[in-house]
RNA sequence: GCGGCCUUGGUGUAGUGGUAACACAGCAGAUUGUGGUUCUGCUUUCGCGGGUUCAAUUCCCGCAGGCCGCCCCA
């Protein structure tokens, strides 16, 4: 094989884009049932928007990233996550304000370079909102409710609620003060990582797996328990909303995810039926992005939904849904130049009241025509050949039951409907 | 970025230091204009590059790709 994908990108074939349009389908039913409107960015931006909104220091800044230079040579991004080209879309058009809520949604590629695996690929797909201009709780609790929603609407169970706060700015410097304090006497003999986060991104330790620093890292201080009282009443109401909901989660005090821009809120969802990759969706509120990107001072919560991932999930628990995709009604099956040029005529008039016709595109032996059409789950087949061009009446047959009848040519429409 | 396993026709697999087998799919045929069963035949292959050897698909090294774990995340 000369060419073949580049590495950690897939093809996704016919016999995998039903359940894909499946998928996308729910998806934008829910969203438009909760209120949102779809955007669609370009799939690359200045690196500058994302070096600013993720953090220079996060995985995905400082190593994942997709940057070239353009012909003018300014620098610019595949996109590796869609909330802040949301925000520069909603900022540049004015989309909202403080005074309002707005509701976005999207569906569509990401690109990150990291070493592939089971439900990890340089291009991936996610699905997504951004809510921005209130920073009541209830949103928090809606747009969770929402993602949950979108798993219902797909069947899927067997997911868990992870829950965390991480604090404000005027609370997580007194947090990560605590951290530095706690791990200040074991970092020697933590990994390497932990130990560069530990002057850059102290919060970040917390998500650090390897078994060394496990038993310091339990032992350190939860984030809620140095929140702010604006921030623990705001995960209190929330938590209070997901109650009224009847949503169960647990709290997570060690989830603080990959991206800076988080505040208060944050969650993940994350799937039993998947392997490390597990994580199906998260999200949570960043209150000081849009600020951050030159907009006015507005809360906004969001989440992404990995959607490689759900599609992973739908094929395993086979709750795969029976093939959409209509199958061919009619099979036009010609011999013959004269023959070939009716069931060119014919198939176009077909087609043209809405019925899905296929013909014969090879010379094919009847015998062969017949085969294609079965394989095709064709229902009938209308045969042309010299004699039925002499007579102006080809045969109809009916595939399931194999019977056959004379229909003038004229007379095939409405012997179809 | 680190580690482990893997790479044979379109797909799934077998196998050997002397150029490869099976199943399915595909195509064709079984009295010449009729499908889904059966039978027969045909097409297509040892990821790439080097090395060892008289000879490598089989042994060794490198690369690429895949899978899994770490990391991270969706």
């Amino acid at each position: 094989m000369k060419y073949s994908v580049p590495r950690g990108t897939k093809d996704i074939l016919p016999q995998e884009t039903p359940i894909w349009q499946h998928l996308e389908a729910v998806f934008r039913r829910v969203f438009s049932l909760f209120g949102y409107q779809e955007v669609r960015t370009p799939i690359f931006e200045s690196t500058e928007l994302f070096a600013r909104s993720i953090g220079t220091t996060t995985d995905i800044v400082a190593k994942e990233m997709y940057e070239f230079k353009d012909r003018k040579g300014r620098s610019l991004t595949l996109r590796p996550e869609e909330t802040a080209p949301v925000v520069r879309a909603a900022l540049e058009n004015n989309l909202i304000s403080p005074d309002n809520v707005t509701k976005l949604y999207y569906i569509g590629p990401m690109f990150r370079y990291e070493r592939p695996q089971a439900g990890r690929q340089r291009q991936f797909h996610q699905a997504g909102v951004e809510v921005f201009g209130s920073n009541s709780p209830s949103l928090d609790a809606e747009v969770i409710l929402l993602n949950l929603e979108l798993f219902k609407g797909l069947g899927i169970r067997d997911l868990g609620l992870n829950l965390n706060s991480v604090g404000c700015s005027k609370c997580r410097p007194n947090y990560t003060k605590n951290l530095q304090e706690h791990f200040k006497e074991n970092i020697k003999n933590m990994c390497e990582d932990c130990r560069t986060r530990f002057e850059h991104n102290p919060l970040r330790i917390l998500d650090c797996k390897n078994a060394n620093c496990q038993q310091t890292i339990e032992a350190a201080p939860a984030s809620i328990n140095t929140l702010c009282d604006e921030c623990r009443d705001h995960l209190n109401e929330l938590m209070k909303f997901l109650k009224i909901a009847g949503v169960e989660y647990v709290i997570n005090n060690r989830l603080v995810r990959g991206l800076d821009y988080y505040t208060k809120t944050t969650f993940e969802i994350t799937s039993n039926a998947l392997g490390a990759q597990n994580a199906v969706s998260g999200g949570g509120r960043y209150d000081n992005l849009v600020e951050q990107l030159g907009g006015k001072a507005i809360p906004a919560v969001g989440f992404a939904v990995g959607m490689e991932r759900i599609v992973e999930i739908l094929k395993k628990s086979e709750i795969r849904n029976q093939k959409s995709e209509q199958g061919i009604i009619l099979f036009l099956a010609t011999m013959g130049e004269e023959g070939q040029v009716k069931g060119f005529e014919l198939l176009k008039e077909i087609r043209s009241l809405g019925i899905a016709a296929e013909m014969d595109y090879l010379g094919k032996s009847l015998k062969a025509q017949l085969k294609v059409a079965d394989r095709l789950g064709a229902k009938y087949v209308y045969i042309i050949g010299d004699d039925e061009i002499a007579k102006e009446s080809g045969i109809l047959k009916t595939m399931a039951t194999s019977e056959q009848q004379e229909v003038k040519f004229e007379l095939l429409k409405e012997a179809l409907k």
